[in-house]
DNA sequence: GTAAAGCGTGGACCATGGTCCACGGTCAAG
DNA sequence: CTTGACCGTGGACCATGGTCCACGCTTTAC
């Protein structure tokens, strides 16, 4: 799969494939294809994009999710560390779940003032 | 309640307060006293800054939360308007919500290998 | 074989969401 | 009545996350 292939398989841009692959978040999921000097992404590297995307939507700065991969990809980091590591995330997507039920309350009960005709101020 | 109490309350800076009251994000919420021309902040701006820190940590722009607060405002909006666009942002936040399944799942696979003793890949 | 489409590299540019700084006015303690 | 903390304004600056462009090479379609 060549850069075209994954940038519109991920609904990203090529322009923004190569600014992931600058940012460290794709590595070794992208290897040069040595004959012509065109890369060739693996299946992992499609789904690595995808995943981005989805942390993205949610707020995960690229540093964030460079953090979580680049831990994973060197072989640094034993897997106590990596346990903790990923529970940390747990708990920030956790925290996040938490922000969209207030977010989702916030626009319901909005929702609800609308309906009933009293359409003065919005909730927080 | 003056800038630097709103601020400290709603764990921002000044500045932050600042910027967001010139992107149209606080308007009728902070209104300026006349006589020492220090603005005074009500209780519904800090709401406010409080509800766009959870929005924000939930990767909605500052502009699409100011649509929302400025259709609110502005009386310009007929009640089956505002309906529809609050359904709408209902819907991006469940959107919002099946990332977060998607990434608490990858999440959640990542520490099932780790604890099983396959460390090797992150699962998308 | 020639043209169009695709690729890699490098660098300029851009919008968003702030942060910092300097200036001058104001308020509160001593 | 001065000193220090706070305020408003304006403008420069910054990091993040891209986007765009020009260049020259490759591959694919005709």
């Amino acid at each position: 799969m060549r850069i075209g292939e994954i940038a519109s398989r991920a609904g990203v841009s090529r322009d923004t494939v190569r600014f992931y692959e600058r940012m460290g978040l794709l590595n070794e999921a992208a290897q040069p294809h040595l004959s012509n000097n065109y890369k060739e992404y693996s299946a992992l590297a499609l789904r690595r994009i995808e995943l981005i995307t989805h942390a993205k939507a949610l707020g995960f700065t690229l540093r964030e999710i460079a953090d979580v991969i680049g831990a994973w990809e060197q072989e640094a980091l034993a897997p106590g560390e990596k346990r903790v590591l990923i529970r940390e995330k747990i708990r920030e997507v956790e925290n996040k779940a938490h922000s969209l039920a207030v977010l989702r309350v916030a626009l319901s009960e909005a929702l609800d003032k609308v309906e009933s005709g009293c359409s003065d101020e919005l909730p927080a």
